[in-house]
DNA sequence: TTTTGAGTTGTTCGA
DNA sequence: GTCGAACAACTCAAA
């Protein structure tokens, strides 16, 4: 504590894997003394919470990226394993550090295990100081005039407004200072991220991870689609969405820096759609994110439980061969499959398609939003607590600001409407490549012969859709409105 | 405390 | 093909 020297500093990196933009590495820098940059790999406890293999794939080649862009300005990335309140604790020790810097985590599990490394850190002379750096807003203060937190998004989003836009993201560091010696590192190969994957070929086409990836994506989305935001973001079939999601989920790039980079593009004269425009619209996409993690925060329960009780005694089915047809993308609607299909081969779907699918097992198939959360979180780039739980809760509407119980997709409307060439279906049920455009959101209607000269015979080629959708959706109306006759309507 | 207005993303039916 | 209404009430947030 005396003047003299100032003690070194750990600054702990997770789920903010870049060096702009990043209040813990600035705090350090400011601090001045040497940094050592420290990754930890824990061991997994619950394995069903532990992170997907395309996660695992995205993280691995993200470090990398990281670890060489700290090695330009002389500073190692601390890879370890273990327990991260052990290990942080271990590396103070070696290296003198007396200060921890990293970013404030919002899943519960860890919000839990981050108190505890609080209490271990200072027993042993470590001041830890966390910061919000992933998020516009620190979520705490975002409050109702009673002092709630909040549960319908727009008055969220209008309250959060008044206090935005943020502000402007910090530089690089020009200057980072490392320790005279440095203490050991794993390799990032002990990791042992890679071999969970055996599709890294996909991946690899679709992404490349990392903070300059993050910023090459968030230009190219600025200068090329953000004009065609408002009006196509719900076309899978054309590339106008940002796909900036596992940039975000990863923290390459921070909430804060991809507000002014949309913000700082004036809407070109003419056409700015009536309401606002294209930056407005895709803000408010980062207001559903900052959303999220308000109610994770808030009801951290959710992730688990419907934040809506009466649904814990919703007769959902057990019907494993259904799942598997749906996670396989083998569910007979193209357009349910083809996004199916694409998640399995890029880690990434659609919005406009997540909500179909989703809207398909959850109502169509009336099978657990949970087990399709479980599915999403293992096999998406982009998984994030917040989101996979506010999305699926959602659309089962047993969430916040959920979906009306009698909103249930049309699979073959959906498909008309958002993919009205069938092209995304063309690419990615390659099966139905060669159908006509009238019927390649239900084939089960085409004509027999027609169906046969291009080359698919159902049953064989590509399913039988597994429900008849009118009769689905029958069947879930009716197990809603039994859920609602059974809560209360008893008049007062 | 009570009242009031409003609420991401749909579908179907009938005119 | 297009349009408007019905589908249900309920809960949230603010005045």
């Amino acid at each position: 504590m005396g003047e003299g020297r100032v003690g070194g500093s750990l600054v702990w990196f997770r789920d903010d894997l870049r060096l702009r933009d990043h209040p813990p590495l600035r705090a350090a820098n400011r601090r001045g003394g040497p940094i050592v940059p420290v990754f930890v790999w824990p061991p997994t406890e619950d394995a069903s919470r532990a992170p997907g293999a395309v996660l695992c794939w995205w993280l691995h080649h993200s470090l990398e990226a990281l670890a060489g862009a700290l090695g330009e300005r002389g500073l190692r990335l601390i890879l370890r394993r273990g327990r991260p309140g052990e290990v942080l604790r271990e590396l103070a020790e070696a290296t003198g550090a007396d200060a921890l810097y990293c970013s404030e985590s919002y899943a519960p599990a860890q919000r839990a295990a981050d108190q505890e490394i609080d209490l271990h850190l200072e027993r042993a002379g470590v001041r830890v100081q966390r910061f919000h750096s992933n998020l516009l807003l620190d979520p705490y203060g975002v409050r109702t005039r009673a002092g709630d937190p909040y549960r319908v998004f727009t008055p969220f989003w209008k309250s959060c407004l008044q206090r935005l836009p943020p502000e402007a993201p910090s530089p690089l560091p020009r200057r980072l200072t490392g320790p005279r010696r440095w203490p050991a590192s794993e390799s990032l190969a002990a990791l042992e991220l890679l071999p969970r994957v055996e599709r890294a070929e996909g991946l690899q086409e679709s992404w490349k991870p990392g903070e300059e990836g993050g910023r090459r994506q968030l230009a190219r989305f600025v200068r090329q689609h953000l004009a065609h935001y408002a009006l196509d973001r719900d076309r899978p079939d054309l590339p106008h969405t940002s796909r900036l999601s596992p940039h975000l989920r990863f923290g390459e790039l921070s909430p804060r820096e991809v507000w002014h980079a949309v913000a700082r593009r004036k809407p070109r004269g003419g056409r700015t759609g009536r309401r606002g425009g294209a930056a407005e619209a895709f803000l408010r996409q980062l207001g559903w994110r900052e959303f999220a993690h308000h109610l994770l925060v808030h009801f951290p329960h959710t992730p688990e439980v419907p934040l809506r009780p009466e649904f814990a005694r919703f007769p959902w089915r057990t019907a494993p061969a259904d799942l598997r047809a749906w996670q396989r993308g083998c569910t007979g609607f193209p357009i349910v499959d083809a996004g199916m299909r694409q998640l399995w081969h890029t880690g990434w779907m659609h919005n406009r398609v997540r909500m179909i699918a989703a809207s398909f097992l959850v109502k169509d198939l009336l099978l657990p939003w949970k087990a399709g959360a479980d599915w999403f979180w293992e096999t998406l780039v982009d998984a994030d607590l917040a989101n996979n739980t506010l999305g699926w809760q959602w659309t089962a509407g047993c969430g916040a600001d959920a979906a009306p119980f009698f909103r249930i997709f049309n699979p073959v409307t959906q498909g008309r409407r958002y993919d009205p060439d069938g092209d995304y279906v063309r690419r990615w049920v390659p099966e139905l490549a060669r159908g006509a455009t009238e019927w390649i959101h239900h084939p089960w209607d085409a004509p027999r012969g027609r169906l046969e000269q291009a080359g698919v015979r159902l049953g064989r080629d590509y399913p039988h859709p597994i429900v008849d959708h009118g009769i689905a959706r029958e069947r879930a109306l009716s197990a809603f409105a039994r859920l609602r006759g059974s809560t209360g309507n008893r008049p007062r």
